[in-house]
DNA sequence: TTCGTCATGTAATGGGTTACATGATTAC
DNA sequence: GTAATCATGTAACCCATTACATGACGAA
C-alpha cells in the first residue's frame, strides 16, 4: 500500500522523503497519515528491489537531502500495479490509492475497480443487514444508531461510485457508436435511480 | 481495541469465541471483522492477565465449547476503560468501539467523547483544509473528486455527532433547572445550523 | 454423503506505529 | 536566541491478518 502510493507519487516527479511524506498524507485526505517510521524503511527496501534511486541532493546548502526516483523497474512495477485491479482494489485504503491514480489508469481498468469496489460494498451491506435481522438481539439505541450510521456512509459510497461510473461510461461512449452495448442488462443489477 | 470490545462483550453475558467473534462483527457495522488469528490469541492474554476465565462447556454433547466469562479484575477493567474517554477514543475505531457501549457509559464520558471525536474531525478537516490551499498543486480530477468525497464525509460525521451532542445535552436538563450552564458559549463553536 | 456452518486453534508474516535520536534552516 | 518546521533515520513494539490444521454437527 504505502509502496504502492510511493511509486504512483515517484513516477510524477522526484521527491525526497520529507516530501513525498506530506504529499501522501494530503493525497490520501483525511483518511491515512503514515509515518516516517514505515516510510524510510519501504524506501531502502524499494531500492534493495532496483524500484527506486537514492541520489544525494546537497547542492547548494550543505543540508543533507536524499532525492528518489523510479527506475524503469519501478515503473513497470508501477504499471503493473496500476493494472492489477484485482480484489485488493476494493478494500478501502487500497481503493483509494488506486482512485488517486486513475489519471494515470487504463479506462478499462477504472470501471473494473469502480464496479469491483460498488460490489464489495453491496455485498458487505447484505451480509450485515442479513446478519442484523437473523439475530434479532436486543441492541439499545447506542448500537443501534452505530449500525444505522455505518450503512447509510456504506449506502452514501455506494450512490457517488453510481455517479462515477456512469460518467466512466459515458466517457468511454461519447454519444455516437452503434457499438453492440456489451453485458448491458449489468447496469440495471445495482441501486436503480 | 479487540480486548476493549471483547471485554464489553463478556460484560453482557459469557459466550464462547466462536459467538464472540461473530456479535463482535456485527456490532461494528461495517467498519471491521476480526479473525480467530487475533481473537483466540487475546482471549488467551487476557485469561492469563486474570480478566476471563474459560470454563469448558461440553455439557450436553462431545463438541468442545470454551465458554469465556468476566472476572471481577476483568469488569473492572472494562469499567475502567469505559471511563477513560481519552484521546485514544476519539480515534475511528476505537471511537466505535465506545460508542457501542455507550448504554454502560456514564453521561459525562459520553460527552467527552463525543464532543473530543468533534473536536478531533474538525481539526482534521482544517489541516486538511489548510495543506490543500497552501500547496496549491496541480492535481487532476480524480485526486481532487477523492479529496472532495472525504471532506463531504467528515462535514456528514461532525453533522451527526452534533446532533448526537444536542440529544445527549437535552437528557442532561429536561426542560427545568436553572442550572448556571457551564461554558455555554462553546455551543457556538461548532458549525452552526 | 456432502455441504454449510459451528467450533477451536497455531505459525508465519505483515504492515504499520510510537518514541527516540539528531541536527540544519528559516522566520520572528 | 528561540521556536517552528525541514530533514533523516532507528529500535522496539503492536495488533492484526492469512493460511493452515482439525474436526463435529445438522440439514438436504
Amino acid at each position: 500500500m504505502l509502496e504502492f502510493a510511493v511509486l504512483g507519487l515517484l513516477a510524477e516527479s522526484p521527491l525526497h522523503g520529507y516530501e513525498l511524506r506530506k504529499r501522501l498524507n494530503s493525497m490520501l485526505g483525511t483518511l491515512r497519515a503514515f509515518s516516517y517510521g514505515s516510510l524510510y524503511p519501504t524506501l531502502r527496501r524499494m531500492q534493495a528491489r532496483g524500484w527506486v534511486t537514492a541520489d544525494d541532493d546537497s547542492g547548494r546548502s550543505g543540508r543533507s537531502k536524499v532525492v528518489y526516483s523510479l527506475t524503469a523497474e519501478g515503473k513497470e512495477r508501477f504499471a503493473e500495479l496500476l493494472d492489477e485491479a484485482g480484489p485488493s482494489a476494493w478494500e478501502d485504503e487500497t481503493f483509494s490509492v488506486h482512485f488517486s491514480f486513475f489519471a494515470q489508469t487504463d479506462p478499462e481498468a477504472r470501471l473494473r475497480i469502480l464496479e469491483g469496489r460498488r460490489t464489495r460494498l453491496e455485498e458487505k451491506r447484505e451480509r450485515f443487514r442479513g446478519a442484523a435481522t437473523r439475530t434479532r438481539q436486543r441492541v439499545d439505541r447506542y448500537t443501534l444508531e452505530l449500525q444505522r450510521h455505518g450503512l447509510e456512509s456504506v449506502d452514501r459510497e455506494v450512490r457517488w461510485l453510481n455517479e462515477l461510473i456512469e460518467t466512466e461510461r459515458a466517457e468511454k461512449t461519447p454519444r455516437t457508436t452503434n457499438a453492440p452495448a456489451p453485458r448491458a442488462a449489468e447496469d440495471e443489477q445495482h441501486s436503480p435511480p
